[in-house]
DNA sequence: TCGGATATATCCATCTCGGATACAACGAGA
DNA sequence: TCTCGTTGTATCCGAGATGGATATATCCGA
């Protein structure tokens, strides 16, 4: 169980924990993930995106990481963020939370509350 | 599955809906559903939450339901919300996108993947 | 080399949130 | 029945978050 004193983040800030959880990521790559795993219902503008990276970065949750990578191709505009290990605990604490009101929507009937992992 | 042309909802109004879903409260009581279901990480104020009741109401989601019962005590200060058919779909829709996050939090190793049903 | 797509970044109006405040009605006890 | 603490609803306000528009620079294919 996570559940210092974590600092506390947006929805929107959960989103982008959640997208570089899987791994590094620059910031474009980020918005199409979030369409992505929501299938469209969630869409990060890029007013958005870049300020919560900024927030997120300043709180210690995410930080820079070095660019290179073998199978993309190398482009220097991009910016590739990563989670920190404070980063991390709150995302763990997060998803605790979605998990909780997921069974609680189970329990209310909203859910059948069989299928998992996609 | 949902996913029409439904109304959008903020976090606070699904955590609205997803109180009402077990069936029907009054403003008070749907406070401590949701500090409860949350384990006290989520707080509505009383501010959000009649804002966000009349919000739902205006959208018709919620709707003012008869407040007779026989266990509790009669209260004529009370106001009783339920949810309509709609405010159902849109509940549906959103617990929809909730599963789908956790089962993102699960993929990307934040969560182990088990338990269900608190 | 030209143009469209990619990528980052900032600005602005709008909306949402939570706390403070106000006030009415309930129940218990003297 | 009178008083008082609690319950319950409602509104107001400042602070903060959102998303869309805009600007700008770089990449890649034709």
């Amino acid at each position: 169980m996570a559940q210092r004193n974590l600092p506390p983040v947006t929805p929107a800030g959960f989103q982008v924990l959640l997208a570089l959880a899987g791994g590094r990521a620059h910031g474009y790559g980020i918005m199409g993930f979030v369409g992505e795993i929501t299938g469209g219902s969630v869409q990060l503008g890029p007013g958005t995106l870049y300020r919560t990276l900024a927030r997120l970065a300043a709180d210690g949750l995410v930080q820079e990481a070095p660019g290179m990578s073998e199978d993309e191709p190398h482009d220097a505009r991009r910016r590739y963020y990563q989670l920190t290990d404070l980063g991390r605990q709150v995302a763990v604490r997060e998803a605790e939370l979605l998990e909780r009101l997921t069974a609680a929507a189970v329990d209310a009937g909203l859910l059948d509350g069989q299928a998992r992992t996609a």
